[in-house]
DNA sequence: TGCTACCTGAGAATTATTATCATTCATAAA
DNA sequence: TTTATGAATGATAATAATTCTCAGGTAGCA
């Protein structure tokens, strides 16, 4: 496991920036320094960076970027597909009175969330030593799907990629 | 499935409330009217609120409650057990550059976020008619686990429940 | 090279949450 | 029942994260 090389990486690395400024062009979206930049810090970061902490990588070599820019990128990576916030689809925290082992369904659309029940998630879990020296505490499933009135709404007005960065 | 009649639930909500007044005695916790109103409020609420619905619906019986206070005890209900914070355990967002599908481990202490792989996840939804009306787009697994310093860190100084609420 | 729409930087605005602190209150002992 | 005391609350300030606004700059195309 893990043994990618730092010459392997280089190139996934390369093939990632590629895939982004093709994506772009398709997409109708400037490839501008900023933006490169910014996804080369991701990119390079091992761990799951903050928006503020990719703006301190990148200041390095862009001095005057703006935290702004680093988070309106930052969203459009992931709108696009380049990247994927790891942190959940809400901005607020939401709480749930429900005490008994359950998972949630999210709408990626309207963000409500509901209940289900998926047996055997625990299970798979167990005996995994990809773990290494985590103690397993336990685990949240977030199912995200697409509520009917969403489906509809989206088969209307498709939304378009470019979104209003 | 939720074949729960008003009657059922009304008994559930009454063991909750007795629950948790129980437990706050235990844990030296008051039982105050509006620590009983807030648990009341997220108990009926179906959905999972966030910390303002809850404020909104319980300032009909108590004017004069604070949002702040509404905050701290949703967060006590979640420290005691009496509730779950169903959103991530960071308090801001987090990217990951890796787009090959993957989970996340968290550790509860320092919040810090390892990629795993856990084949299996994805077909635990199939054929899963839960999910009714949404249509599924992907999932999510959180797994929560105390990293080898964290583990240490808590045997040293072990952690109160009555926290600095 | 010039046009144009999109992107950026700067800073204000917004939103969510936490901290502070004086006052009030729940609890248990007298 | 009264009283003492530490904890909880309400009001508000502070902090933190993110988004908005808009003037100026630049990528990308003709």
């Amino acid at each position: 496991m893990q043994m990618v090389t730092d010459a392997c990486r280089a190139d996934y690395n390369a093939a990632r920036l590629a895939e982004f400024a093709e994506r772009c062009h398709r997409d109708g979206l400037a490839v501008t320094p900023q933006r490169l930049a910014i996804i080369r810090a991701l990119l390079a970061s091992a761990d799951h960076p903050r928006a503020e902490a990719v703006y301190n990588a990148v200041r390095r070599e862009h001095p005057h970027i703006s935290l702004a820019t680093v988070h309106r990128t930052l969203e459009t990576l992931c709108r696009i597909g380049e990247a994927r916030k790891v942190t959940a689809l809400h901005d607020s925290a939401r709480y749930d009175g429900n005490t008994a082992p359950h998972h949630h369904v999210v709408c990626i659309g309207c963000r409500r969330i509901r209940d289900i029940e998926i047996p055997g998630v625990e299970r798979l879990l167990d005996g995994r030593n990809e773990l290494g020296e985590f103690r397993l505490i336990g685990c949240a499933l977030e199912v995200h799907a697409l509520c009917a009135q969403c489906q509809r709404r989206r088969n209307h007005r498709r939304q378009k990629i470019k979104g209003n960065n």
